[in-house]
RNA sequence: CGGGGUGUGGCGCAGGGGUAGCGCGCAUGGUUUGGGACCAUGAGGUCGGAGGUUCAAAUCCUCUCACCCCGACCA
């Protein structure tokens, strides 16, 4: 490719209104441009680069017996009442009505569509297992689109079904798609933690997420350095500091003036924090939801919608709070009839905690459950933290931040038995297909490889993934031999199937230097004047600092082993 | 959905009642060339949108839209 014919421009000053690295980079290169909120154009250096990646993705995906198919985008919106999961989707869940008055939706992922494709064509246990996969795009109304690529409406997924006749299939399929995801990630040179997660929308059992640690990620991931247990904080469990366990004393109501926070009550009345009840408001499906949990832990949300099995979610406003006949600052369980209450499983282990008294400027002490108070559900809804301990191995926990480049689920049967997707066993009789599913965000991989590969000139591509082997800048190339001898070495190498970006532009070397690093091709060859007086050209990698030198003569030989011992060297 | 911020040539910014300016980029010509060269000439916007105030609005007021960032938080 000619840089002088290439699409897209570099640009001097970052781009501004602009955080991550990633969008920074990938938008000063022109290798995207952005057209809404969480809606990029790749140009053609972007989509080079993203077309790579999914080769990478393909290879991985067929090794482990994955088949390719390519399913509608757009989906009849009857399928998805039939699962519900329009409900748990919900408004991230892209609506539209064709001129019939169908409804239809933009698909956000594609398990409706594979199983009803594939209940048509398996009826019997000797036409599974399966596994079909697919790059396409998906559309997911975000509540906030950021970081670039990051989280964006429209992406390209590649999204594997896999189709099993029992548990076991699935386990096997499941470790088959963990390793050829290790593998892929490898190729890319992205190190990736491997979490155990929680199955959100998508539902399901087991699942598991692949993290880059970078500290922009979205995702918290919840670690233990001495037995390896990670999890994403959204599933993670862990054991907190003891509950203080005294015999039971008396309920007493004290005068707490002016006092409202955890922290101001503790300190008033003279206990830790782990000895205090701390009382937090939800609105779940339009019901008012009481929880209460240790003052020193925090609520896991994710946790806690999961135990109410709701659809809608939020915080209960102050206003809700108070025409539930609540005081905030003193509202505790003790006497609270009519709404539901859910208790961490903390609350239970320990006695004599300091509670609202639900009334302005008073708490109780010593409040006991079941004693003084009864919760409807007793369940773990409390947030994991640094420094709790390992739920196995009572190591310290510690924390991270990081972005979730794929990511597995076991469906289990649940999907499949609402669309009607069985299959004959060998007895005769009728089961359900056993699923699972596996997914990877390629923009996200993509931004994720520059977040992890990048200096402060520019991307450093994996020769992996790079758009191009070579980056070719001769300098002085209106001098008519380096021009000759510029555009022969430029045939020479797509001759010998070197991929090449021959920067031919009349631009000062510091212009091609500058656009070289930014651009990131993992190899860069220079010819000038002073090279070629000595009959060399010159080549520099991109991730070292010193360049050296090949005899003109015979370059292409030495050139294409360079790359050929290169090409694997991809885990930096 | 709440909070904060920003909208002015392709990009980055300044201007803050009297109908727009700088840098980069772009075009033409010339001189340059190993880490974002220089000179000259030139093209390109009517200031996110709508309404209002005013003799006069990019500038003041109201509404609205878009984009960026933070939070979806313990009462």
């Amino acid at each position: 490719m000619r840089f002088s014919n290439l699409f897209g421009k570099t640009a001097r000053q970052m781009p501004a209104e602009t955080e991550s690295i990633s969008h920074q980079l990938l938008l000063k290169s022109g290798m995207i441009a952005q057209e809404a909120a969480g809606i990029y154009s790749y140009l053609p250096l972007g989509w080079k680069v993203l077309q790579r990646i999914e080769a990478v993705v393909r290879d991985e995906m067929n090794k482990a017996g994955g088949q390719e198919v390519l399913l509608p985008a757009l989906q009849p919106f009857s399928l998805w009442e039939k699962t519900g999961r329009n409900v748990s989707f919900g408004e991230s869940l892209f609506c539209l009505t064709d001129r019939k008055k169908h409804k239809l939706v933009l698909g956000p992922t594609h398990e409706e569509v594979v199983i009803n494709l594939v209940r048509r064509y398996v009826q019997s246990y000797r036409d599974l297992p399966v596994l079909l996969y697919q790059l396409q795009t998906k559309f997911r109304d975000e509540l906030r689109p950021r970081g670039g690529l990051l989280r964006v409406r429209e992406f390209i997924m590649k999204d594997l079904y896999s189709f099993d006749t029992s548990e076991e299939g699935l386990a096997q399929n499941y470790e088959r798609m963990t390793q050829a995801y290790k593998n892929l990630y490898a190729s890319l040179g992205l190190p990736v933690l491997m979490v155990e997660a929680d199955s959100g929308a998508i539902g399901g059992k087991d699942s598991h997420e692949f993290i880059v640690i970078t500290d922009n990620g979205e995702d918290e991931v919840i670690h233990c350095p001495q037995c390896n247990y990670a999890a994403n904080v959204e599933k993670a469990h862990s054991f907190k500091e003891e509950s203080i366990k005294t015999p039971p004393l008396p309920l007493q109501e004290i005068a707490t003036p002016e006092v409202k926070t955890i922290e101001e009550v503790a300190e008033y009345v003279g206990v830790p924090a782990r000895q205090t009840l701390k009382s937090v408001f939800y609105i779940a499906d339009g019901e008012f939801i009481f929880v209460v949990i240790r003052g020193d832990t925090n609520i896991n949300e994710t946790k806690l919608k999961n135990v109410l099995q709701c659809s809608t979610f939020k915080m209960a406003t102050e206003a809700e709070v108070v025409r539930a006949g609540l005081v905030s600052g003193s509202a505790s369980p003790i006497g609270i009839k009519k709404l539901k209450i859910v208790g961490d499983s903390s609350i239970a282990s320990g006695t004599n905690f300091v509670t609202g008294a639900n009334k302005q400027g008073y708490h109780f002490q010593n409040a006991n459950c079941p004693r003084d108070f009864q919760v409807d559900l007793l369940k773990d809804i409390a947030l994991a933290q640094a420094g709790d301990n390992c739920p196995f191995c009572k190591g310290k926990l510690l924390s991270c931040h990081g972005i979730e480049v794929g990511h597995i689920f076991k469906l289990g049967t649940s999907l499949s038995e609402k669309l009607g997707a069985f299959f004959q066993g060998e007895d005769g009789s009728p089961y359900p297909i056993v699923m699972g599913c596996y997914g990877i965000g390629i923009g996200r991989l993509l931004a994720s490889v520059v977040e992890k590969h990048h200096d402060d000139k520019g991307i450093i591509w994996p020769s992996s993934i790079s758009p191009y082997q070579v980056h070719f800048c001769p300098l002085h190339i209106n001098d008519p031999e380096i021009s000759s001898i510029a555009n022969k070495i430029y045939k020479d190498l797509q001759e010998n199937n070197v991929t090449v970006l021959f920067d031919d532009r009349e631009e000062s070397p510091g212009v091609k230097f500058n656009d070289a690093d930014l651009l990131g091709i993992p190899l860069r060859l220079t010819l000038s004047p002073r090279t070629l007086q000595k009959q060399e050209i010159e080549i520099k990698w991109r991730t070292q600092k010193q360049a050296s030198t090949l005899p003109l003569q015979d370059y292409v030989k030495e050139l294409k082993a360079l790359l050929k011992e290169n090409t694997n060297d991809t885990a930096l």
